[in-house]
DNA sequence: TTGTAGGCGTTATCAT
DNA sequence: ATGATAACGCCTACAA
């Protein structure tokens, strides 16, 4: 392995100095910048991100906290698009990224999950698919021990940030989309929101009900759970004669829109994420689409950002109104 | 963040000391054993594990290769079973994993992904989803400078193992259920393949033919190249009069199955790997189920077991021959 | 601007 | 059986 002090020696300079041009540090003349450079070049010198994080207060590592064990395959595709962002961005800034699962930390109180994460020199978190119910993590945040990125809830301090986009606005949107594109008379929308203890059902709802108000229809809020099999049931039971149905989340949607095939009846059905799935649902559905990808790797961005000493702050980020059919996911 | 020193000084002992407890060296008294352990408990003390893998040649890290860029809802679910299995096993392990993606080194030859995974002290890696196209991967595995276990296929050698279910037995074992099962005359079977670079592709057809010759019907092979649109454009064209279609993995046994739907007709549809969305096909299909994230458990396992210096081998895993259908799926 | 030296938390090699 | 102590690769005061 060739280390700093490889290329140290063949650039003629101390390894401090070498370490300094790593580091872009700004007391170092543009002559041995060059020296030390083509060295590393030559050398092929990557860093060992390990011992930095080990010697540096600064330079510590990521985790990316996620929940697929959902075991839906949309939590499955979605997570995995988040790590991979993440991963991806961490790789380009030589960050070490460490995938964790909310099942390491079950029935773990605060300190235990804080010492777990020190002992592994993480010194920045990325927590996806968290909600109120989880009183360990959102501690664990609200601590700030952690620079946190929080994705889709409404945290912010000095060392928190969030991220996500703007969940009512898209709602609205996307809703929207859906009576204007079916020209028929909507005037009842029947709603299948997500899990109560979640704040981008909240948001969901609440956009939902702002359009509702603005457009004059008439709107029924059920609690779908993010069930596809409770989104089904309450499709059966009040479905029939609404509209339009709008669902918190694809998998919701694809519910839905199997029950009403089963029924035999046909209303528009938009949903929410923008997951492959959609493709396989039979029909036609809209939906918002998020790109995970892009959230996960603006959220590494953000945990370099708090660990350069800046403050906390919310991030939106961009959504598309998408339509999915099956020739689309098809490859 | 309490360390080793504290340990030591808590129980009265000397550092080193404290690591053979950790490690379980032999040469260690019951007794202090028993007054480190007392005061491990008492500081709540975590090893950590960065500070090992820097100091030990022994304990490195472990890296999980996937390629979940493949886009298809189908490897995203099935790469994330087998990070998070690896994530789990390396957590009661002790041990850091470190997921990357084949997209990372792309255009990159052996030294210079050798260097990128040396440079994050990583010292045995897990591959999953290799093919035979994959010249830099497969020489840096043959080099052996690294312990790989590889996942479906055959490698083998003093610092490489391979896992994974015996591929030709199982598509034989589905094959077997689907024709017995449909006691309709079946004499003839259409069989769709994947990529014909990939190992299991070449060991699931040579299943297929052994069952052929040993049943007499007539078999036809076609290359589907795991592609969901191929699988169905194949099914149109020769699908319509055979008896039964066996492809080579779930994404084309769907495309298979929604061919002949839209066709009009029906045929029993077979797949391979057991994924979700079978669920979504909307039929009743059989499949080989891979449990994915025991692979990858044992596939770390494997890990330590080369690490501690033992020889490759080859590992057979258990698989189970199910009907998938929404009901199944849906939750 | 550059170099020296101590430390990050652990493991491993020797002595004792 | 136990304990000093030198690595591991890098960062960072502080000194020159």
């Amino acid at each position: 392995m060739v280390t700093i002090r490889d290329v140290a020696k063949r650039a003629g300079v101390a390894v401090s100095t070498v370490s300094k041009v790593i580091n872009n540090y700004p007391s170092v003349s543009e002559d041995t910048i060059a020296r030390v450079n083509e060295a590393i070049e030559e050398l092929h010198f990557i860093p060992n991100s390990v011992a930095a994080s080990l010697s540096s207060k600064q330079s510590g590592r990521v985790a990316v906290l996620t929940d697929p064990d959902g075991q839906t395959l949309a939590s499955s595709e979605i997570m995995m698009q988040y790590i991979m962002g993440a991963v991806k961005a961490g790789n380009e800034a030589r960050l070490d990224i460490v995938p964790l699962f909310f099942s390491m930390f079950a029935g773990m109180n605060v300190e235990e999950i804080e010492h777990r994460l020190e002992a592994q020199n993480i010194r920045s978190i990325i927590v996806c698919g968290l909600d109120r119910d989880m009183k360990a993590l959102t501690e664990l945040i609200e601590r700030e021990k952690f620079k946190s990125v929080v994705v889709d809830m409404p945290m912010e301090s000095e060392n928190t940030s969030n991220i996500g986009v703007d969940h009512a606005q898209a709602q609205k949107d996307i809703l929207r989309k859906t009576i204007t594109e079916n020209t028929g008379p909507s005037d009842s929308v029947l709603y299948i929101s997500g899990r109560t203890n979640s704040f981008v059902t909240e948001e969901r709802i609440r956009g939902a009900m702002e359009l509702s108000e603005e457009l004059g229809f008439e709107l029924t809020v059920m609690n779908g759970a993010f069930s596809e099999k409770t989104a089904r049931e309450i499709t059966f039971k009040y479905g029939r004669d609404k509209d339009i149905i709008a669902c918190g989340s694809d998998l919701m949607a694809i519910g839905a829109m199997k029950a009403l095939t089963d029924m035999n009846v046909f209303h528009p059905v938009c949903g929410f994420d923008g997951i492959t799935l959609m493709g396989y649902a039979g029909k036609n559905m809209t939906t918002v689409r998020q790109d995970f990808g892009f959230i996960g790797e603006e959220a590494l961005r953000e945990c370099m950002r708090l660990m350069g000493g800046e403050k906390g702050r919310s991030i939106r980020v961009p959504y598309d109104l998408v339509q999915v059919r099956y020739e689309d996911v098809l490859n």
